[in-house]
DNA sequence: GTGATGATTAGCTAATCATCGAAATGAGTC
DNA sequence: GACTCATTTCGATGATTAGCTAATCATCAC
């Protein structure tokens, strides 16, 4: 959990995760996306990786970074629903919390 | 939204939010269901209000701190949804959600 | 095997973080 | 004013983080 929200604490990496969601990639493909050298790319997928939000897949000399969209959502979601927010709109969050028990 | 994400990214500040969410609480009150000392918390208080998670009130000696759901409401579910997550039904969420009524 | 390419590891610096005890502030009380 | 209580600020410390360059590892083409 707490993993998850360090990894999403960083806009680096969660422009990462952006470009995921439109499809694999691999790690020289969206190091290009950014500023910064490799070896600081690599770190940053190792913190997705920690997290597991992200999946690598070996492919010949390249690596191709999957996002693991489940996971994010499980993650969020979750800690979200534990506010008892994000199911219906925000008025009507405080009368389901209420009937909730 | 990096300043919420690594607000979120350490277990004593969430559990915070947590108690918070049962209704407002003074920064002592706070304190004592945690077992680091009063300048941590303090810390803590100063990181989420950062964020703008919660929000003081002071109340003659004390500081009653407020949860402010709305701002943590519209920057998770922004995120999800930004990702196309947390509208339709996918299984974890939909069985969750169910279950909850 | 050599060389080239893609990616990670190693080693470093500067900055940030969580934590503490001690001191300082603020707000009531006598 | 002096005293007390609640909380924060200050100053220090050990741990972690993001960033870099240089070196290494792995794979492919020749």
């Amino acid at each position: 959990m707490s993993q998850v929200f360090k990894a999403l604490s960083d806009p680096t990496r969660r422009r990462v995760l952006l470009l995921l969601r439109g499809g694999p990639m691999s790690a020289g493909e969206l190091s290009d996306q950014f500023d910064v050298s490799k070896p600081t790319m690599s770190a940053h997928f190792a913190v997705l990786k920690e997290a597991d939000l992200i999946h690598a897949e070996k492919a010949g000399k390249s690596i191709i970074y999957h996002l693991k969209l489940s996971v994010l959502e499980e993650a969020l979601l979750g800690f979200v629903h534990s506010f008892g927010l994000g199911e219906e709109a925000p008025e009507a969050a405080k009368t389901k919390a209420e009937t909730a028990r």
